[in-house]
DNA sequence: CGTTTTTGACCGGCGC
DNA sequence: GCGCCGGTCAAAAACG
């Protein structure tokens, strides 16, 4: 059904989406080679009686063709709404026909028909309402996708301008009015292809080849497989040390997209020791100046859920490093970094709570630097969304205002419930939280806004990231499975689907709500079944043609 | 034998 | 300046 709807409703994916549907939904061709079973299979609660309706529905589906707005002839299908006319039409002309000298046996049964065929015109008939509506939600989508875009180059033009200059506060407030607009990057002389490029990693600083890569072309181009909120993640952790080098290296993209192929540079990106920074010049320490650095904080998203495991299973594979006993804390806290890719500069902590052990505290850094599997592509970007709101809510000026319950949380994520999400600038990162260990209740959901989770979320048991990744597709124009068709060709556009995704979950914090809901009723479900993420791509498959 | 984990040492930031 | 603490390094051990 909800394929049937986008299948109908996005004329224009409809190329992407036809290789989802199932066997079934193209089986019966009809006569005259019209694909009519698509539509009856999209309406599979109406099928039965459409199935009945079949020579009837076929001889209007041609009419209806002509009766519809040129779509052209693939574009007709979706437009299932047309054939009611036609069904009208079709009716008198069947009436005429009997009345040539029936039996009243025939006109008892066309008459039978005639009914049908009004219950399946008014049946249409609410398909096709059903059909603008999915319309109307598709073109908001994409509205919020745009407005998405506008403010991470915000956000990135703020940081720039945080490195370039001091801001005046006039100018934070004028930020934080959303009034500053794109062209303003020109202003930032010479760092109008900074911007990208400090997004994309903090860890490579000395390796530039691709200085020409401007803010748009980044985008438009797609030279990375980073979604943008990903990298605003990023950019909090490389202007720490490296802010004065970043605005050459504009290498990371490039690398990433390559599939994961460690480029010539490989190690210089991402994740760089310590004693890198030790070998900087005295002279390139001292551009870091210390007001940037103090000014630019890492941004953090952490994730509180009951879990016995030691680890929440996200996808990704992580090495352990090192591992501490925090003050404050019986319980040692173990650090993470991520293998998946070569220098990736993702890192992790995993503590329980010391007030409830059970309760397991991930906390994520950084941004991934390689192409992702599904799974772990759900949880960084999920990861990253929630980081970008805590971005879009937060500056550095207004360190200290920000902490759980604060107004500016309460702005960030204003229909999530504090017992959900919360955001935290206490030294030295700004985290966001998400707080897993309870399902949301229909009263702290917010008022007027029913449980928005996804039917799917209550169906199904699924991994966190499987949940995660469904979510991102049921919030996007495009399909996870769509991005993950042929993972080698579709770079480009996998990243610009996962960045359409991660931009929608941004876009409606409410969404972000229900995903923390929908992990929670996971998570415990994780703990006896570890396994279960390793299937997203075959439950997405499932999932998107459903 | 290569990879991962463990663990003590080390480093830098911060507060006093 | 000193000590505390969080975070990281890296050698050794463990593992597959």
């Amino acid at each position: 059904m909800e394929s049937a709807a986008s299948d109908h409703s996005i004329h224009n994916c409809r190329s992407i989406e036809r290789p989802l549907l199932s066997p079934e939904t193209t089986v019966d061709h009809d006569h005259h080679g019209k694909r009519i079973v698509d539509e009856l299979d999209f309406f599979a609660d109406n099928k039965g009686r459409l199935m009945e309706m079949r020579d009837q529905t076929v001889e209007v589906r041609e009419e209806g063709a002509h009766d519809h707005h040129g779509v052209g002839q693939e574009k007709q299908l979706p437009d299932v709404n047309t054939g009611l006319n036609l069904l009208t039409t079709y009716t008198g002309s069947d009436k005429s026909s009997m009345d040539d000298g029936t039996s009243s046996s025939h006109n008892m049964e066309d008459k039978h028909r005639t009914n049908e065929l009004a219950v399946l015109q008014a049946e249409l008939g609410r398909m096709s309402v059903e059909n603008q509506r999915l319309r109307v939600m598709i073109s908001q989508v994409n509205n919020n996708y745009q407005a998405l875009q506008v403010q991470i180059v915000t956000l990135m033009q703020r940081q720039q301008n945080q490195k370039a200059d001091h801001q005046t506060p006039e100018q934070h407030q004028m930020i934080n009015n959303g009034s500053v607009v794109l062209e303003e990057k020109q202003m930032m002389n010479g760092f109008n292809h900074i911007v990208p490029r400090q997004f994309m990693d903090m860890g490579r600083a000395e390796k530039d080849e691709l200085p020409q890569c401007s803010l748009e072309g980044c985008r438009s181009q797609d030279c990375s497989g980073s979604p943008p909120q990903n990298d605003i993640v990023e950019s909090m952790e490389c202007c720490k040390s490296t802010s004065h080098v970043l605005h050459r290296d504009l290498s990371g993209r490039i690398s990433t997209t390559n599939g994961g192929e460690d480029s010539p540079d490989q190690e210089f990106q991402g994740w760089v020791p310590k004693k890198v920074s030790k070998m900087m010049s005295p002279r390139d320490v001292d551009q870091a100046s210390s007001e940037t650095m103090s000014m630019i904080k890492k941004a953090r998203v952490s994730v509180r859920a009951r879990s016995d495991a030691s680890m929440i299973s996200d996808g990704c594979q992580w090495r352990k490093y090192g591992q501490k006993l925090a003050k404050g804390n019986p319980c040692p806290r173990a650090y993470y970094r991520c293998t998946m890719g070569t220098g990736c500069p993702v890192r992790k902590q995993v503590q329980r709570c010391a007030e409830d052990r059970t309760i397991l505290v991930t906390t994520y850094e950084g941004h991934h630097n390689h192409p992702l599997p599904p799974a772990a592509m759900a949880m960084a970007s999920t990861t990253s969304a929630a980081a970008s709101m805590l971005l879009s809510g937060s500056m550095p000026s207004a360190d200290g205002l920000i902490s759980s319950n604060s107004f500016l949380a309460r702005s960030a994520l204003p229909n999530c419930p504090p017992s959900l999400a919360t955001l935290s600038a206490s030294a030295p990162f700004p985290t966001v939280t998400l707080d897993l260990t309870r399902t949301p209740t229909s009263s702290e959901m917010p008022l007027g806004q029913p449980n928005q989770l996804p039917p799917s979320f209550h169906q199904n048991m699924m991994s966190v990231p499987q949940i995660l990744g469904q979510a991102l597709s049921s919030q996007s124009k495009f399909s996870v499975l769509d991005s993950f068709q042929g993972l080698d060709s579709a770079t480009h556009s996998l990243a610009d689907k996962v960045n359409a995704a991660t931009a929608a979950v941004t876009a409606d914090p409410n969404f972000t709500a229900a995903l923390v809901a929908a992990i929670t009723s996971i998570i415990g479900n994780v703990h006896s079944n570890n396994n279960t993420n390793n299937n997203i791509t075959t439950r997405n498959n499932s999932d998107s043609n459903t």
